[in-house]
DNA sequence: TTGAAAGCGCTACCAA
DNA sequence: TTGGTAGCGCTTTCAA
């Protein structure tokens, strides 16, 4: 491989310049340019990534920490990695990456300066990492809304609005009975989203004075028509549904359908999820879309920012609005 | 950060024996070594990825080329993923993802050393990065079997035999007409594994003399509906199916039961795919399982190996056995 | 069994 | 506008 000294040595200048040329640093006259860059494609030359690293102290790498276990929604996962690769890319980094069952991978690519910051996934409101990050003191983005950001930058879709505007679309409508769907705790652990979308689903209702029900569901034909009957027993004047859970919506439509129910003249229903994967469902619903994608690059912006000295920590919620797809009525006799 | 400066002096000795006692390269008295260690527990000490890369021309990061892209198969990638990085981790690596789509990818990380090695998924028959990596001269493993593999080392399911080990078992039970459902070109490009089964599909189905019907099928209801009338069209005695479509299956399996078809009474049915896939089904198929986290740990331990320079490159064929569960039986008649 | 010191290839400061 | 060069933190050879 070639050196910043051969290229130096081919353009007839020194290398300090070959590296100002490269950085933009320093002005250069237009000849100057010309030569190193002629020289740099002659030789195929890429500055040695650990030599930079070294000199500069900065690796042009961030750190991604994903879930990997059984238990996390692949489709969403993997929509979050591609935006955040791509958006990385955008900023001229490479992407190291980091599984959350790895314990110590923080501290390690952190103090071994493997990575200049670093993204981390399925922020819990209470995580231990929170702390853990905070003491490394490197620019890092959490996904996620934990209770104490200790001047660390989160984003995070905004469930709780989310789950107000679902209960006020379907209030307006003229529903008086509402039930929350929502993934069981132990496909999610200690999940802070479902949380936040349960609050904001309770106290939209509250103000609207509307009864609600609420029922966890895991992703099986059964666990649906069982949640479904949960749900009425706890509220027999039951008229629309708010699904948040996007791997037991299929099923729970199958149960619908099988029982006659029709969508929305007997029941109306409002999922929040990523519209890449609701939209993979036979049949379309009126959807408060979870723009997994638009997290994971602004995620990346707001990292690129940090990294640049730019801008200072924040928490970043992003909303949607929701889109109709006819699955909401007025409910029955209205 | 502490640096092995910092650490030598603590401990009273030279960086280079800091260095030896962490490599292990050098022969250190008992009391020194512990010495050592004491101080670099003392300070939390971590060498400095950069410089050592630097001095050792090694980074401990291998590239990890996935497909990112919306029509690849989340869980099958997701799965091999997670080998990867499991079993990198198990061998002192990191991973540095880059996706398919990255043009440049190889040649950046590799001339610009990022990384050690390489493993690529998705490699098809005539794959041009073939020949881009065997002139990288990085060791690099190849998911998948280009027709020229130039040097560098594969891992693959072996998917011709388990097509025919497909088509042995039904035609050990009396099947003669058999038909093959596999993904449609469009939906995995020119992905050499589709056209290996169907090859090894062919051959074992005319070495034993029987009838076979092909057809491609997507992942959709109506799709899977036409795929099987398709089949029955080209081959009216067909009495069994070999399914290579995990996201296909179901709405195979659905479509069957919906003409009242039962398995294996009225059709016999082996698929061959991802048993974490399959297993989600509702129903048990028998299954010629395409070990995917397997074949991805073997990647990563063909490529330590590769990097500490022991073994050679080689082509490496995974197989596995069909597991029956009662989607099989003799034709109606027999 | 240990130490000294020469680089690895780059960046960025100090000079010119 | 450009060059010289110290030094980033480590590994490894040469010496002892």
């Amino acid at each position: 491989m070639a050196t910043i000294m051969d290229v130096a040595q081919e353009a007839g200048v020194s290398p300090s310049t070959v590296s100002y040329v490269l950085s933009g640093k320093r002005a250069i006259s237009a000849a100057t340019r010309a030569r190193v860059l002629d020289a740099v494609a002659a030789l195929g030359y890429r500055p040695h990534a650990g030599a930079r690293a070294l000199a500069s102290a900065r690796t042009q790498v961030i750190g991604l920490v994903v879930p990997l276990h059984e238990d996390a929604d692949v489709n969403v996962v993997m929509q979050f990695v591609r935006a955040v690769t791509t958006t990385a890319r955008r900023h001229e980094y490479d992407v190291l990456l980091l599984t959350q069952e790895d314990a110590g991978a923080l501290e390690r690519v952190t103090s071994g300066a493997l990575v200049d910051g670093l993204v981390v996934m399925d922020i819990e409101a209470d995580d231990p990492r929170v702390a853990l990050l905070a003491r490394l003191h490197r620019p890092a983005v959490l996904i996620g809304l934990p209770r104490e950001s200790r001047g660390l930058s989160c984003v995070d879709f905004d469930f709780a609005r989310a789950a107000r505007s679902a209960v006020d679309h379907l209030v307006r409508l003229g529903h008086r009975g509402i039930g929350l769907v929502s993934a069981s705790a132990s496909s999610v652990h200690r999940a802070g989203y479902v949380d936040r979308l349960r609050a904001g689903f309770e106290e939209a209702a509250a103000a609207a004075g509307v009864a609600v029900a609420t029922s966890p569901c895991d992703p099986s034909p059964q666990a649906a028509r069982a949640c479904l009957a949960s749900l009425r027993a706890q509220q027999s004047g039951l008229t629309a549904l708010v699904v948040h859970h996007e791997a037991a919506l299929p099923h729970l439509l199958d149960a619908l359908a099988e029982e006659g129910v029709r969508l929305p003249q007997d029941l109306s229903l409002v999922a929040v999820g990523s519209a890449e994967v609701t939209g993979r469902l036979g049949r379309a619903v009126d959807l408060l879309d979870v723009p997994v994608g638009e997290v994971g690059r602004v995620a990346v912006e707001m990292l690129a920012e940090r990294l640049a000295g730019v801008g200072t920590a924040e928490v970043r919620l992003l909303t949607s609005t929701l889109a109709e797809h006819g699955s909401t009525a007025p409910p029955r006799g209205r």
